[in-house]
DNA sequence: CCCTATGATTCCGT
DNA sequence: ACGGAATCATAGGG
């Protein structure tokens, strides 16, 4: 009623809706119909973390998406045509009345602007709504932790082999987590995540991880020696334990009930 | 079905 | 950018 003066200027307030218009953009909803959409999503899916694409998932995200795609478009459709629709009604409407009363054009285009205002208003719902529905989406299919996998048993093996025989000081360089991804047949951001985890458990709870500490060690010990014993030089294979960060869990062979 | 183990993410300090 | 800590979400075993 009292905006006249807002008529012209529609701009300034919206980098909300700027915001929620390049999302959609980016997530592929209100872009290119078909390809673009789908090469977002799987750019998203790359950027979203270790995401070894399994084409099973990501095919039922893109359905998914599609289908909100859809939706949004032929929303967006519906209010274009009865934002139409509503305004040839008002124009018809003050076309009529302007026989028995004058009205100004300045009226005329007041009445569009509002009806305007309002439909985009509307819109604006539904792009957030759209944002909205994408968000929970993506965080459905696309974090990781929701598909977790244990990690198989050798690798584990060679996780806590390494941990254990470096436990004063188990920060694998970057070569090493190379190196041990290569063997786990995992990424390097795995095993950072498996030493970071390892650290944290073990610091922890040294008490819990005793039993395993014991049996690695011992395992490293057998090798070295079956190595020291095949082999001449009686090399201890890179493993200077005993040094600052953890507390060793010294090995007891024969550690019995009391 | 509950509980623990575990991989991934987030927050924060450095 | 990396690591510690807390937390999330699922896997796995009883």
């Amino acid at each position: 009623v009292l905006s006249i003066r807002g008529a012209q200027e529609e701009e300034p307030p919206d980098a909300q809706l700027m915001r929620l218009d390049n999302m959609l953009l980016a997530e592929g909803v209100s872009g290119p119909e078909k390809g673009g959409g789908s090469a977002a999503a799987a750019a998203a899916a790359a950027s979203a973390g270790v995401g070894p694409d399994n084409s099973a998932e990501h095919s039922d995200y893109r359905a998914k998406l599609t289908q909100i795609r859809q939706i949004y478009h032929t929303e967006l459709e519906k209010y274009e045509q009865a934002c139409n629709e509503f305004t040839t009604h008002v124009m018809n409407l003050l076309r009529e009345q302007s026989r028995t009363r004058p009205i100004s054009p300045k009226e005329i285009e007041r009445m569009v602007g509002i009806i305007h205002r309002k439909f985009s208003s509307i819109q604006m719902q539904l792009k957030q709504s759209t944002c909205e529905a994408v968000m929970i989406l993506r965080s459905r299919f696309l974090d990781a932790r929701r598909k977790r996998r244990n990690f198989n048993k050798q690798a584990t093996e060679i996780l806590n082999e390494y941990f254990y025989s470096h436990l004063s000081n188990p920060y694998p360089s970057e070569e090493a987590k190379e190196e041990l991804g290569k063997k786990c047949s995992i990424t390097v951001s795995q095993v950072s995540n498996w030493f970071g985890n390892k650290r944290i458990r073990y610091k922890k709870n040294i008490g819990k991880f005793q039993e395993e500490a014991n049996m690695y060690a011992a395992k490293t010990a057998v090798s070295a020696a079956s190595v020291s014993a095949h082999g001449s030089q009686a090399n201890s294979p890179s493993t200077p334990n005993s040094a600052g960060g953890y507390p060793s869990p010294c090995y007891q062979p024969d550690r019995r009930i009391q």
